[in-house]
DNA sequence: ACCTGAACACCGTTCAAGT
DNA sequence: ACCTGAACACCGTTCAAGT
Protein backbone atom coordinates (compact mmCIF):
# COMPACT_ATOMS: atom_id res chain seq x y z
CA UNK A 1 0.00 0.00 0.00
CA UNK A 2 1.26 3.14 -0.74
CA UNK A 3 1.59 5.77 1.08
CA UNK A 4 1.50 9.97 -0.04
CA UNK A 5 4.72 11.57 0.10
CA UNK A 6 4.53 14.52 2.82
CA UNK A 7 4.53 17.98 1.51
CA UNK A 8 8.04 18.50 3.01
CA UNK A 9 9.56 15.97 0.73
CA UNK A 10 7.69 17.33 -2.06
CA UNK A 11 9.10 20.52 -1.49
CA UNK A 12 12.45 19.03 -3.54
CA UNK A 13 12.90 21.19 -6.45
CA UNK A 14 11.50 19.62 -9.32
CA UNK A 15 11.47 20.53 -12.86
CA UNK A 16 8.40 22.49 -14.11
CA UNK A 17 8.33 20.56 -17.46
CA UNK A 18 9.12 17.07 -17.51
CA UNK A 19 12.75 16.81 -18.49
CA UNK A 20 13.15 14.94 -21.92
CA UNK A 21 15.66 15.17 -24.79
CA UNK A 22 13.12 16.72 -26.84
CA UNK A 23 12.36 20.01 -24.26
CA UNK A 24 16.07 19.99 -23.76
CA UNK A 25 16.75 20.54 -27.25
CA UNK A 26 14.04 23.20 -28.02
CA UNK A 27 15.12 24.69 -24.52
CA UNK A 28 18.85 24.74 -25.74
CA UNK A 29 17.21 26.03 -29.49
CA UNK A 30 15.38 29.06 -27.73
CA UNK A 31 18.30 30.47 -26.02
CA UNK A 32 20.44 29.92 -29.03
CA UNK A 33 17.40 32.28 -30.50
CA UNK A 34 16.62 34.77 -28.18
CA UNK A 35 20.18 35.28 -26.46
CA UNK A 36 22.97 34.06 -29.16
CA UNK A 37 25.33 31.11 -28.78
CA UNK A 38 27.63 32.67 -26.59
CA UNK A 39 24.37 32.61 -24.02
CA UNK A 40 23.83 28.50 -24.28
CA UNK A 41 25.24 26.83 -21.55
CA UNK A 42 24.12 23.11 -19.64
CA UNK A 43 23.70 25.82 -17.01
CA UNK A 44 21.29 28.26 -18.37
CA UNK A 45 19.17 25.59 -20.28
CA UNK A 46 19.10 23.74 -16.82
CA UNK A 47 17.56 27.45 -15.40
CA UNK A 48 15.31 27.96 -18.15
CA UNK A 49 14.09 24.30 -17.24
CA UNK A 50 13.95 25.38 -13.24
CA UNK A 51 16.22 22.59 -12.19
CA UNK A 52 20.36 21.92 -12.10
CA UNK A 53 22.75 21.27 -14.54
CA UNK A 54 23.31 17.78 -13.97
CA UNK A 55 19.77 16.72 -14.48
CA UNK A 56 20.73 16.93 -18.24
CA UNK A 57 23.04 14.30 -18.15
CA UNK A 58 20.24 11.54 -17.75
CA UNK A 59 19.34 12.93 -21.47
CA UNK A 60 22.36 13.96 -23.24
CA UNK A 61 25.78 12.44 -22.39
CA UNK A 62 27.29 15.99 -22.94
CA UNK A 63 27.17 19.77 -24.61
CA UNK A 64 28.37 18.33 -27.37
CA UNK A 65 25.83 15.57 -28.03
CA UNK A 66 22.99 18.73 -27.11
CA UNK A 67 24.58 20.88 -30.22
CA UNK A 68 24.29 17.83 -32.49
CA UNK A 69 20.61 17.36 -31.93
CA UNK A 70 19.87 21.26 -32.50
CA UNK A 71 21.64 21.18 -35.13
CA UNK A 72 19.77 18.17 -36.36
CA UNK A 73 16.89 19.76 -35.37
CA UNK A 74 17.34 22.87 -37.42
CA UNK A 75 18.23 20.77 -40.78
CA UNK A 76 14.97 19.75 -40.11
CA UNK A 77 13.13 23.12 -41.43
CA UNK A 78 14.68 23.18 -45.15
CA UNK A 79 12.01 22.34 -47.41
CA UNK A 80 13.61 19.81 -49.82
CA UNK A 81 11.32 19.50 -53.41
CA UNK A 82 11.45 16.08 -55.08
CA UNK A 83 14.37 15.95 -57.19
CA UNK A 84 14.65 16.73 -60.51
CA UNK A 85 18.11 15.72 -61.86
CA UNK A 86 17.48 17.66 -65.51
CA UNK A 87 17.34 21.35 -63.36
CA UNK A 88 20.16 20.05 -60.78
CA UNK A 89 22.02 23.56 -61.08
CA UNK A 90 18.95 25.03 -60.32
CA UNK A 91 17.54 22.92 -57.45
CA UNK A 92 20.82 22.58 -55.80
CA UNK A 93 21.05 26.69 -55.77
CA UNK A 94 17.99 26.83 -54.08
CA UNK A 95 18.54 24.07 -51.61
CA UNK A 96 22.21 26.48 -50.49
CA UNK A 97 20.02 29.40 -50.51
CA UNK A 98 17.55 28.07 -48.27
CA UNK A 99 20.24 25.92 -45.99
CA UNK A 100 21.99 29.52 -45.58
CA UNK A 101 19.04 31.26 -44.73
CA UNK A 102 17.48 28.71 -42.04
CA UNK A 103 20.85 28.23 -40.25
CA UNK A 104 21.86 32.41 -40.26
CA UNK A 105 18.63 32.27 -38.02
CA UNK A 106 19.87 30.22 -35.11
CA UNK A 107 23.27 31.74 -34.88
CA UNK A 108 25.79 29.66 -34.60
CA UNK A 109 24.57 26.41 -34.78
CA UNK A 110 26.65 25.79 -37.88
CA UNK A 111 29.62 25.69 -35.58
CA UNK A 112 28.88 22.60 -34.72
CA UNK A 113 28.08 21.22 -38.61
CA UNK A 114 31.65 22.13 -39.90
CA UNK A 115 32.93 20.55 -36.90
CA UNK A 116 31.03 17.08 -37.56
CA UNK A 117 29.89 14.62 -40.05
CA UNK A 118 26.33 15.44 -39.09
CA UNK A 119 24.34 12.02 -38.90
CA UNK A 120 21.28 12.87 -37.47
CA UNK A 121 17.66 12.17 -39.10
CA UNK A 122 17.87 14.88 -41.19
CA UNK A 123 20.91 15.35 -41.94
CA UNK A 124 20.84 11.83 -43.38
CA UNK A 125 17.46 13.18 -45.45
CA UNK A 126 19.67 15.82 -47.20
CA UNK A 127 22.36 13.89 -47.89
CA UNK A 128 20.07 11.33 -49.30
CA UNK A 129 18.35 14.14 -51.37
CA UNK A 130 21.57 15.71 -53.00
CA UNK A 131 22.89 12.56 -53.84
CA UNK A 132 19.73 11.56 -55.51
CA UNK A 133 20.11 14.99 -57.39
CA UNK A 134 23.74 14.63 -58.23
CA UNK A 135 24.03 10.86 -59.64
CA UNK A 136 20.62 11.49 -61.36
CA UNK A 137 22.61 13.89 -62.88
CA UNK A 138 24.97 11.72 -64.01
CA UNK A 139 27.36 12.55 -61.81
CA UNK A 140 29.55 9.30 -60.47
CA UNK A 141 28.44 8.25 -57.01
CA UNK A 142 32.32 8.81 -55.34
CA UNK A 143 32.67 12.40 -56.93
CA UNK A 144 28.73 13.25 -56.10
CA UNK A 145 29.84 12.57 -52.20
CA UNK A 146 32.87 14.36 -52.34
CA UNK A 147 30.60 17.32 -53.58
CA UNK A 148 27.82 17.28 -51.26
CA UNK A 149 30.66 17.00 -48.84
CA UNK A 150 32.24 19.91 -50.37
CA UNK A 151 28.89 22.03 -50.75
CA UNK A 152 27.82 21.72 -47.05
CA UNK A 153 31.02 22.61 -45.79
CA UNK A 154 30.70 26.10 -47.81
CA UNK A 155 27.31 26.30 -46.56
CA UNK A 156 27.90 25.97 -42.75
CA UNK A 157 31.06 28.00 -43.29
CA UNK A 158 29.58 30.83 -44.13
CA UNK A 159 26.65 30.96 -42.23
CA UNK A 160 29.26 30.76 -38.95
CA UNK A 161 31.07 33.24 -40.87
CA UNK A 162 27.45 35.45 -41.03
CA UNK A 163 26.92 34.25 -37.15
CA UNK A 164 29.90 35.63 -36.12
CA UNK A 165 29.19 39.11 -37.60
CA UNK A 166 25.82 38.69 -36.32
CA UNK A 167 27.44 38.22 -32.63
CA UNK A 168 29.45 41.38 -33.00
CA UNK A 169 26.49 43.26 -33.79
CA UNK A 170 24.56 42.54 -31.00
CA UNK A 171 27.96 42.74 -28.34
CA UNK A 172 28.06 46.27 -29.79
CA UNK A 173 24.36 46.72 -29.35
CA UNK A 174 23.68 47.66 -33.05
CA UNK A 175 19.90 46.14 -34.11
CA UNK A 176 19.81 46.69 -38.01
CA UNK A 177 22.34 44.30 -39.73
CA UNK A 178 21.93 47.00 -42.64
CA UNK A 179 23.42 49.47 -41.06
CA UNK A 180 25.96 47.38 -39.25
CA UNK A 181 27.72 45.59 -42.11
CA UNK A 182 27.70 49.65 -43.86
CA UNK A 183 30.04 50.54 -40.80
CA UNK A 184 31.95 47.34 -41.24
CA UNK A 185 32.56 47.86 -45.20
CA UNK A 186 33.63 51.37 -44.54
CA UNK A 187 36.09 50.96 -41.37
CA UNK A 188 37.42 48.23 -43.18
CA UNK A 189 37.64 50.98 -46.39
CA UNK A 190 39.49 53.56 -44.75
CA UNK A 191 41.91 51.02 -42.81
CA UNK A 192 43.14 49.48 -46.26
CA UNK A 193 43.10 53.80 -47.61
CA UNK A 194 45.94 54.50 -44.60
CA UNK A 195 48.08 51.69 -46.08
CA UNK A 196 51.33 52.12 -48.50
CA UNK A 197 50.23 52.69 -51.89
CA UNK A 198 53.63 51.05 -52.81
CA UNK A 199 53.47 47.98 -50.95
CA UNK A 200 49.35 46.90 -51.41
CA UNK A 201 49.00 48.63 -54.96
CA UNK A 202 45.77 46.16 -54.99
CA UNK A 203 44.24 46.62 -51.61
CA UNK A 204 44.62 50.41 -52.05
CA UNK A 205 44.23 50.35 -55.43
CA UNK A 206 40.49 48.45 -55.95
CA UNK A 207 39.42 50.11 -52.08
CA UNK A 208 35.81 49.75 -53.76
CA UNK A 209 35.92 47.01 -55.37
CA UNK A 210 37.56 45.03 -52.02
CA UNK A 211 34.52 45.96 -50.02
CA UNK A 212 31.52 45.88 -52.35
CA UNK A 213 28.81 43.33 -52.00
CA UNK A 214 26.93 42.29 -49.06
CA UNK A 215 26.51 38.58 -47.62
CA UNK A 216 24.70 37.20 -50.05
CA UNK A 217 26.18 38.17 -52.82
CA UNK A 218 29.85 37.01 -51.69
CA UNK A 219 27.52 33.69 -50.91
CA UNK A 220 26.23 33.60 -53.99
CA UNK A 221 29.29 33.89 -56.13
CA UNK A 222 31.34 31.19 -53.91
CA UNK A 223 28.23 28.65 -55.18
CA UNK A 224 28.08 29.83 -58.05
CA UNK A 225 31.83 28.91 -58.77
CA UNK A 226 30.74 25.61 -57.08
CA UNK A 227 28.31 24.51 -59.20
CA UNK A 228 30.27 25.97 -62.38
CA UNK A 229 32.72 23.16 -61.40
CA UNK A 230 30.44 20.27 -60.97
CA UNK A 231 28.89 21.55 -64.30
CA UNK A 232 32.50 20.84 -65.83
CA UNK A 233 33.10 17.63 -64.12
CA UNK A 234 30.12 16.67 -65.58
CA UNK A 235 30.84 17.36 -69.17
CA UNK B 1 70.59 58.26 -4.50
CA UNK B 2 68.60 55.49 -5.35
CA UNK B 3 68.89 52.44 -2.56
CA UNK B 4 68.70 48.54 -3.91
CA UNK B 5 64.98 46.84 -3.06
CA UNK B 6 65.57 44.39 0.29
CA UNK B 7 65.20 40.57 -1.25
CA UNK B 8 62.09 40.41 1.05
CA UNK B 9 60.68 43.07 -1.94
CA UNK B 10 61.85 41.38 -4.58
CA UNK B 11 60.17 38.28 -3.43
CA UNK B 12 57.60 39.60 -5.40
CA UNK B 13 56.47 37.36 -8.02
CA UNK B 14 57.92 38.57 -11.41
CA UNK B 15 57.26 36.75 -14.48
CA UNK B 16 60.67 35.01 -15.66
CA UNK B 17 60.48 36.21 -18.90
CA UNK B 18 60.33 40.15 -20.07
CA UNK B 19 56.67 40.44 -21.08
CA UNK B 20 55.70 41.60 -23.91
CA UNK B 21 52.93 41.16 -26.98
CA UNK B 22 55.63 38.99 -29.12
CA UNK B 23 56.46 36.18 -26.07
CA UNK B 24 52.75 36.04 -25.22
CA UNK B 25 51.71 35.07 -28.38
CA UNK B 26 54.52 32.89 -29.10
CA UNK B 27 53.45 31.36 -25.83
CA UNK B 28 50.28 30.83 -26.87
CA UNK B 29 51.14 29.38 -30.30
CA UNK B 30 53.41 27.31 -28.07
CA UNK B 31 50.07 25.57 -25.80
CA UNK B 32 48.30 25.68 -29.32
CA UNK B 33 51.03 23.10 -30.65
CA UNK B 34 51.47 20.85 -28.05
CA UNK B 35 48.23 20.73 -26.05
CA UNK B 36 45.91 21.64 -28.60
CA UNK B 37 43.30 25.24 -29.17
CA UNK B 38 41.11 23.43 -26.27
CA UNK B 39 43.98 23.83 -24.21
CA UNK B 40 44.90 27.71 -25.19
CA UNK B 41 43.53 29.84 -22.37
CA UNK B 42 44.19 33.10 -20.58
CA UNK B 43 45.54 31.18 -17.30
CA UNK B 44 47.56 28.82 -19.29
CA UNK B 45 49.56 31.89 -21.34
CA UNK B 46 50.19 33.35 -18.32
CA UNK B 47 50.89 30.48 -16.00
CA UNK B 48 53.50 29.61 -18.94
CA UNK B 49 55.21 32.37 -18.17
CA UNK B 50 55.24 32.69 -14.53
CA UNK B 51 52.75 34.96 -14.00
CA UNK B 52 48.76 35.90 -13.23
CA UNK B 53 46.24 36.13 -15.77
CA UNK B 54 45.57 39.84 -15.44
CA UNK B 55 49.30 40.60 -16.07
CA UNK B 56 48.25 39.75 -19.87
CA UNK B 57 45.47 42.45 -20.09
CA UNK B 58 48.90 45.32 -19.99
CA UNK B 59 49.65 43.70 -23.96
CA UNK B 60 46.58 42.28 -24.86
CA UNK B 61 43.11 43.45 -24.81
CA UNK B 62 41.62 40.38 -24.44
CA UNK B 63 41.40 36.79 -25.75
CA UNK B 64 39.96 37.40 -29.25
CA UNK B 65 43.03 40.02 -29.62
CA UNK B 66 45.61 37.06 -28.95
CA UNK B 67 44.16 34.69 -31.14
CA UNK B 68 44.12 37.27 -34.12
CA UNK B 69 47.70 38.06 -33.23
CA UNK B 70 48.60 34.26 -32.96
CA UNK B 71 46.52 33.40 -37.09
CA UNK B 72 48.47 36.27 -38.49
CA UNK B 73 51.74 35.21 -36.88
CA UNK B 74 50.95 31.48 -38.85
CA UNK B 75 49.98 33.01 -41.91
CA UNK B 76 53.77 34.40 -41.64
CA UNK B 77 54.80 31.32 -42.23
CA UNK B 78 52.98 30.89 -45.38
CA UNK B 79 55.58 31.09 -48.58
CA UNK B 80 54.57 33.35 -51.48
CA UNK B 81 56.40 32.84 -55.23
CA UNK B 82 56.23 36.18 -57.27
CA UNK B 83 53.08 36.16 -58.96
CA UNK B 84 52.64 34.28 -62.63
CA UNK B 85 49.03 35.34 -63.68
CA UNK B 86 50.30 33.12 -66.86
CA UNK B 87 49.90 30.50 -64.89
CA UNK B 88 47.40 31.51 -62.05
CA UNK B 89 45.44 28.34 -61.25
CA UNK B 90 48.77 26.29 -60.28
CA UNK B 91 49.91 29.20 -58.08
CA UNK B 92 46.81 29.27 -56.54
CA UNK B 93 46.22 25.50 -56.17
CA UNK B 94 49.88 26.02 -54.64
CA UNK B 95 49.01 28.80 -51.78
CA UNK B 96 45.98 26.69 -50.91
CA UNK B 97 47.60 23.27 -50.33
CA UNK B 98 50.61 25.53 -48.19
CA UNK B 99 48.08 27.28 -46.69
CA UNK B 100 45.95 24.27 -44.82
CA UNK B 101 49.15 22.32 -44.40
CA UNK B 102 50.91 25.57 -42.36
CA UNK B 103 46.88 26.17 -40.68
CA UNK B 104 46.57 22.32 -40.16
CA UNK B 105 50.10 22.10 -38.12
CA UNK B 106 48.33 24.82 -35.57
CA UNK B 107 45.63 23.27 -34.39
CA UNK B 108 41.96 25.35 -34.57
CA UNK B 109 44.00 29.04 -35.38
CA UNK B 110 41.58 28.69 -38.27
CA UNK B 111 38.75 29.02 -36.27
CA UNK B 112 39.28 32.42 -35.57
CA UNK B 113 39.81 33.31 -39.44
CA UNK B 114 36.81 32.17 -40.11
CA UNK B 115 35.16 34.48 -37.97
CA UNK B 116 37.40 37.51 -38.22
CA UNK B 117 38.22 39.39 -41.28
CA UNK B 118 42.27 39.26 -40.78
CA UNK B 119 43.43 42.72 -41.22
CA UNK B 120 47.29 41.82 -39.76
CA UNK B 121 50.29 42.22 -41.79
CA UNK B 122 50.31 38.87 -42.90
CA UNK B 123 47.02 38.42 -43.88
CA UNK B 124 47.14 41.75 -46.04
CA UNK B 125 50.60 40.56 -47.87
CA UNK B 126 48.52 37.59 -48.87
CA UNK B 127 45.62 39.26 -49.72
CA UNK B 128 47.78 41.58 -51.97
CA UNK B 129 49.27 38.47 -53.18
CA UNK B 130 46.42 36.90 -54.23
CA UNK B 131 44.81 39.83 -55.86
CA UNK B 132 47.53 40.50 -57.86
CA UNK B 133 47.17 36.86 -59.16
CA UNK B 134 44.00 37.15 -60.42
CA UNK B 135 43.55 40.70 -61.34
CA UNK B 136 47.03 40.07 -63.65
CA UNK B 137 45.20 37.02 -65.10
CA UNK B 138 42.45 39.41 -66.47
CA UNK B 139 40.09 39.30 -63.91
CA UNK B 140 37.97 41.96 -62.55
CA UNK B 141 39.49 43.80 -59.53
CA UNK B 142 35.38 43.06 -58.13
CA UNK B 143 35.51 39.32 -59.01
CA UNK B 144 39.40 38.95 -57.62
CA UNK B 145 38.21 40.43 -54.52
CA UNK B 146 35.38 38.22 -54.27
CA UNK B 147 37.21 35.08 -55.27
CA UNK B 148 39.75 35.71 -52.86
CA UNK B 149 37.13 35.85 -50.23
CA UNK B 150 35.75 32.86 -50.56
CA UNK B 151 39.23 30.77 -51.29
CA UNK B 152 40.48 32.18 -48.00
CA UNK B 153 36.81 30.60 -46.29
CA UNK B 154 36.99 27.37 -47.87
CA UNK B 155 40.75 27.10 -46.80
CA UNK B 156 39.70 28.13 -43.12
CA UNK B 157 36.67 26.04 -43.14
CA UNK B 158 38.56 23.02 -44.25
CA UNK B 159 41.51 23.23 -41.62
CA UNK B 160 38.92 24.62 -38.68
CA UNK B 161 37.17 21.00 -39.53
CA UNK B 162 40.59 19.22 -40.09
CA UNK B 163 41.48 20.53 -36.27
CA UNK B 164 38.26 19.39 -34.76
CA UNK B 165 39.51 15.48 -35.65
CA UNK B 166 42.51 16.16 -34.69
CA UNK B 167 41.32 16.97 -31.47
CA UNK B 168 38.60 13.82 -31.00
CA UNK B 169 41.79 11.72 -31.73
CA UNK B 170 43.75 13.27 -29.16
CA UNK B 171 41.12 12.96 -26.43
CA UNK B 172 40.57 9.51 -28.19
CA UNK B 173 44.22 9.09 -26.73
CA UNK B 174 45.11 7.37 -31.04
CA UNK B 175 48.36 9.40 -32.00
CA UNK B 176 48.10 7.26 -35.83
CA UNK B 177 46.23 9.76 -38.22
CA UNK B 178 45.89 7.30 -40.58
CA UNK B 179 45.10 4.72 -38.57
CA UNK B 180 42.33 7.44 -36.67
CA UNK B 181 40.92 8.18 -40.13
CA UNK B 182 40.17 4.58 -41.59
CA UNK B 183 38.45 3.94 -38.20
CA UNK B 184 36.38 6.71 -38.35
CA UNK B 185 35.58 6.00 -41.99
CA UNK B 186 34.40 2.46 -41.48
CA UNK B 187 32.67 3.70 -38.41
CA UNK B 188 30.65 6.01 -40.42
CA UNK B 189 30.08 2.99 -43.25
CA UNK B 190 28.78 0.45 -40.99
CA UNK B 191 26.21 3.39 -40.00
CA UNK B 192 24.97 3.69 -43.48
CA UNK B 193 24.69 0.22 -43.86
CA UNK B 194 22.70 -0.38 -40.89
CA UNK B 195 19.76 2.53 -42.29
CA UNK B 196 17.02 1.29 -44.43
CA UNK B 197 17.34 0.68 -47.79
CA UNK B 198 14.44 2.05 -49.31
CA UNK B 199 14.18 5.32 -47.52
CA UNK B 200 18.10 5.91 -48.27
CA UNK B 201 19.08 4.16 -51.81
CA UNK B 202 21.88 6.20 -52.09
CA UNK B 203 23.49 6.53 -48.90
CA UNK B 204 23.15 2.74 -48.50
CA UNK B 205 23.97 1.85 -52.19
CA UNK B 206 27.17 3.68 -52.35
CA UNK B 207 28.70 3.07 -48.65
CA UNK B 208 32.16 2.76 -50.40
CA UNK B 209 31.92 5.44 -52.53
CA UNK B 210 30.39 8.10 -49.57
CA UNK B 211 33.50 7.35 -47.07
CA UNK B 212 36.13 7.35 -49.78
CA UNK B 213 39.07 9.59 -49.82
CA UNK B 214 41.22 11.42 -46.90
CA UNK B 215 40.59 14.70 -46.29
CA UNK B 216 43.48 15.89 -49.03
CA UNK B 217 41.95 14.18 -51.45
CA UNK B 218 38.34 16.09 -50.51
CA UNK B 219 39.96 19.63 -49.99
CA UNK B 220 41.44 19.11 -53.47
CA UNK B 221 38.43 18.48 -54.96
CA UNK B 222 36.86 21.22 -53.44
CA UNK B 223 39.52 23.27 -55.03
CA UNK B 224 39.35 22.49 -58.24
CA UNK B 225 35.40 23.20 -58.33
CA UNK B 226 36.40 26.31 -57.11
CA UNK B 227 39.04 27.32 -59.83
CA UNK B 228 37.65 25.65 -62.39
CA UNK B 229 34.65 28.07 -61.39
CA UNK B 230 37.00 30.47 -61.83
CA UNK B 231 38.19 30.05 -65.15
CA UNK B 232 35.09 29.73 -66.28
CA UNK B 233 34.18 33.03 -65.10
CA UNK B 234 37.67 34.23 -67.07
CA UNK B 235 36.32 33.02 -70.25
C1' DA C 1 53.69 52.09 -17.54
C1' DC C 2 53.64 47.71 -16.09
C1' DC C 3 52.53 44.12 -13.07
C1' DT C 4 50.18 41.93 -9.14
C1' DG C 5 46.69 39.22 -5.93
C1' DA C 6 42.22 38.75 -5.13
C1' DA C 7 37.76 38.70 -6.49
C1' DC C 8 33.61 38.35 -9.60
C1' DA C 9 30.70 35.90 -12.30
C1' DC C 10 30.71 32.39 -14.81
C1' DC C 11 31.76 27.38 -17.16
C1' DG C 12 31.15 21.54 -18.04
C1' DT C 13 31.07 17.44 -15.66
C1' DT C 14 31.07 14.00 -11.83
C1' DC C 15 29.33 11.69 -8.00
C1' DA C 16 27.10 10.04 -3.93
C1' DA C 17 22.66 10.35 -2.45
C1' DG C 18 17.87 10.43 -2.80
C1' DT C 19 13.12 9.01 -4.88
C1' DA D 1 15.49 5.24 -14.16
C1' DC D 2 15.56 9.78 -13.21
C1' DC D 3 16.77 13.71 -10.65
C1' DT D 4 19.27 16.33 -7.07
C1' DG D 5 22.86 19.40 -4.33
C1' DA D 6 27.35 19.95 -3.76
C1' DA D 7 31.73 19.85 -5.27
C1' DC D 8 35.75 19.83 -8.57
C1' DA D 9 38.54 21.93 -11.64
C1' DC D 10 38.45 25.12 -14.51
C1' DC D 11 37.26 29.83 -17.39
C1' DG D 12 37.85 35.53 -18.99
C1' DT D 13 38.03 39.88 -17.11
C1' DT D 14 38.18 43.73 -13.70
C1' DC D 15 40.05 46.45 -10.22
C1' DA D 16 42.44 48.56 -6.45
C1' DA D 17 46.92 48.41 -5.10
C1' DG D 18 51.70 48.24 -5.61
C1' DT D 19 56.42 49.42 -7.99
Amino acid sequence: MTVPTPPWRTARKRAKTQLSQDVIVETGLRILVTDGSEALSMRRVAQALDTGPASLYAHVSNKEELLELIFDRVLGEIHLPEPDPAQWQRQLRGYAMEALRILAQYGDVARIAVANVPTGPNALRVGEWMMGLLVGAGMSPREASFAVDRLALYITADAFEGSQHFARMRAAGVTDPGAYMEEFATRIADYYRTLPADRFPHLTGYVEEMTAGDGDARFEFGLDLLITGMEARLR
